[in-house]
DNA sequence: CTCGTGACGGCGA
DNA sequence: ATCGCCGCCACGA
């Protein structure tokens, strides 16, 4: 159900959308973008509430080590889900939530 | 306005 | 390569 979304939330959600099917993008390189480098932390926070009503591929948001759901993410944050959905796309992900060939299938950013 | 929180990230041990 | 400890930032109480 659709809430209040902040401008940066909408920034978010907007440079989400623009990750192409089999790529993936870092939360640090996002909040990069937006011009806010250092805010990778509320880039996730952001991901985690922001619901505009519209589908965003947020499992191709991903933490800069190269892991499902981020360095800090638990067992319990949906990374199975998002780990099976980047596996529909093509990507290689291991039983502990790495990346195989991460470097390669990171998406630059527009 | 201050305080606590967390889908992060970098660096040192 | 792994683990833990801080620092950053936006957000809600």
């Amino acid at each position: 159900m659709p809430g209040p979304v902040t401008a940066f939330a909408r920034a978010v959600l907007r440079r989400v959308r623009a990750i192409p099917p089999g790529r993936v993008t870092t939360y640090g390189d996002i909040a990069a973008d937006l011009g806010r480098p250092g805010a990778a932390r509320a880039v996730g926070a952001a991901l985690r509430t922001a619901d505009d009503g519209r589908p965003a591929p947020y499992h191709r948001v991903v933490g800069a080590d190269g892991r499902v759901g981020g360095a800090s993410a638990g067992e319990d944050a949906g990374v199975r889900e998002r780990a099976r959905r980047l596996r529909a796309e093509g990507l290689r992900i291991t039983s502990d939530a790495r990346i195989l060939g991460f470097a390669n299938a990171r998406w630059p950013g527009r």
